[in-house]
RNA sequence: GUCCCCAUAGCUUAACGGAUAAAGCAACAGCCUUCGAAGCUGUUGAUGGGGGUUCGAUUCCCUCUGGGGACACCA
């Protein structure tokens, strides 16, 4: 990558200053840019164009800077632009060429473990379209990752023991026995949502529960199970048409069956984060984090939450993950620290376990912000969004924004912008570099086309390849600051930069050494866009 | 009451502390006898209020206003 090469080598050559390579806000003002001067002038309170003319030529001298840059510029007040050289860029071409869907891959990682839990929504309902967030975010991650050498592990946590499932079994239950006739009190603390009456009904006429219709408690376990099963069904179905797959789907139950939530108490009661006080026990969470400590076994002797998502943790890392990342709700804010001091009070190293946070969906409706709960059965179903906007476009709709950004989904306005939302700009850049091809009819042949690049001069020509060689480069930057978002600008970047050269520059034409430069680099940027697509889960259609 | 997040163009959003704040949609004006006009070009238009730090603040700090979320022996 030419940006980190570029960082490195004014580091080696100027050492003990803060700066940064940046990109300069019109293309005309070079690819990168530098505020080295700044620093540099202030240190030794020097005139900032003296300062610049110093660097310039410093570099200049440096055969390698210049085969990557035929132009370096001070630009007041204390900018260095530089500009790719039209030979570095050729070469890009080449290379983008020959490596094709593998374009942008690495191993900077180098292997390295991750495990990526997302969603993770309580098999106590359908997946919402607030669950699609979290969805479309991970998934592009983990592909991120994947590309930038990490080994993943996509996972789902299934929290199919404890309170809500068995309200929901309850609730499962009651419906079971309105059925047959019988009088219920359907309590508000029960899920109210039509998909249990559906189960229950499911139940009733395929006979299940006949031999247990009389023993409430028996019948609320079955309910339970069988809810459950349904649910996470759904879940995966739901989840696969969104174009997310989950490596793994991890049942809580089994934490509790292997013993290992008890163990993981117990070490953590030997290592002496553990006190009693009120008839329970509590983690000392303030010797890690400034929070107020928690409790991990209730009165009862029941676990609580955060002590399974300790021992949960502590499976993973048990598993051989070097890292976890975990994406969770902002409604999960407050269990952030508390989760991290048990990793820490079981002896991983802080920077172990990440916890990224996204901003709560809210569904606008009548002019007004509701949450989405589950309990009143007040959502959007994930199902209903796809079936009316389709996978490609809610996938980008989320992909486009920071997961800090509070978004209020009003659902005709969804359905209404649908039609423009802006994967059809870049999902038309495809269909017509497809169509460019089948125009052209011809076997594309990389040695016989791509000599003549030294013909790709025009402005709109060489701003596209300036925009192929940023993928490597984004890939790696998401890969470590998680900006998913940042991808998805740049697919729309670069869908610009190509519908620009496709009006400007004809690519079937006369002039046949023409035409396979154009070719070459049409080439390029199908390579480019499709790696672009694919790894944020969306088609890259040949014809729409 | 305490803590976290957010406020940018009419709307949805960008901008590691850097340059004239960038896109899409909407509006307006142009561009199809040649590869798909779901496109291209141009115009109008924005950092919630007040302080501070800095050579430089949309970005960092304080404060006010307005929104969202969390403050359980629920998960």
């Amino acid at each position: 990558m030419v940006k980190d090469w570029l960082y490195k080598k004014i580091a080696e050559e100027f050492h003990g200053v803060d700066f940064d390579i940046l990109t300069p806000p019109e293309p005309e003002l070079g690819d990168y840019s530098t505020n080295l001067v700044f620093a540099l002038a202030k240190r030794d309170k020097q005139n900032p164009a003296d300062v610049a003319k110093e660097v310039i030529g410093k570099l200049s001298a440096d055969r390698a800077v210049s085969d990557f840059f035929q132009k370096i510029e001070f630009a007041p007040p204390g900018f260095i632009n530089f500009f790719f050289n039209e030979r570095f860029l050729r070469d890009n071409l080449g290379e983008i060429i020959k490596r094709g869907d593998k374009y942008g891959a690495s191993n900077l990682a180098k292997g390295e473990n991750i495990n990526l839990e997302f969603v993770s929504a309580n098999p106590t309902g359908p997946l919402t379209v607030g669950n699609a967030r979290a969805a479309s975010f991970g998934d592009t991650l983990g592909n991120v990752f994947k590309f930038a050498g990490y080994s993943v592990t996509k996972e789902y946590y299934i929290n199919d023991v404890g309170v809500q499932v068995r309200i929901l079994g309850e609730s499962v239950a009651k419906r079971f026995l309105e059925l047959k006739g019988e009088k219920v009190i359907f309590g508000e603390n029960l899920y109210q949502g039509d998909y249990v009456a559906d189960i229950a009904r499911e139940i009733q006429e395929k006979k299940l529960a006949s031999a247990i219709e009389n023993d409430f408690e028996a019948l609320v376990d079955f309910c339970r199970d069988y809810a459950v099963a349904g649910l996470i069904k759904s879940a995966k179905e739901s989840a696969e048409k969104l174009g997310v797959k989950f490596d793994n789907w991890f049942s809580e139950k089994q934490l509790h069956d292997s013993g290992e939530v008890k163990n993981i108490l117990s070490v953590l009661e030997k290592a002496g984060y553990v006190y009693e006080k009120d008839g329970a026990k509590w983690l000392k969470v303030s010797e890690f984090e400034k929070t107020d400590d928690a409790v991990l076994v209730k009165s009862d002797g029941s676990t609580s939450y955060l002590m399974n998502d300790i021992a949960y943790t502590n499976n993973k890392f048990k598993r051989g993950f070097d890292k976890i990342i975990n994406i969770w709700g902002a409604d999960h804010h407050g269990d952030v620290a508390r989760l991290k001091a048990g990793a820490r009070a079981l002896g991983f190293e802080k920077d172990k376990v990440e916890i990224l946070l996204h901003q709560l969906v809210l569904i606008k409706k009548n002019d007004e912000l509701q949450r989405m709960s589950k309990r009143k059965g007040d959502f959007m179903l994930l199902d209903d969004l796809l079936a009316e906007v389709g996978k490609d476009a809610v996938r980008f709709f989320f992909l486009l924004k920071d997961l800090n950004t509070h978004m209020e989904f009003d659902i005709d306005l969804a359905k209404e912008q649908s039609r423009k939302n802006p994967v059809f700009y870049i999902q038309y850049a495809t269909a017509r570099l497809n169509g460019v091809f089948q125009k052209y009819g011809g076997e594309f042949e990389p040695e016989n086309f791509c000599q003549h690049s030294d013909l790709l001069t025009s402005p709109d020509e060489l701003r596209l390849l300036s925009r192929l060689v940023r993928l490597p480069e984004i890939i790696g930057e998401v890969s470590k600051n998680y900006q998913v978002h940042s991808l998805a600008q740049y697919a729309t970047d670069l869908a610009h930069a190509f519908h620009r050269f496709y009006e400007s520059s004809h690519i079937i034409q006369e002039d046949k050494k023409l035409e396979n430069a154009r070719l070459c680099l049409a080439r390029g940027a199908q390579i480019t866009l499709k790696n672009t697509l694919a790894l944020m889960g969306i088609a890259a259609p040949e014809k729409m």
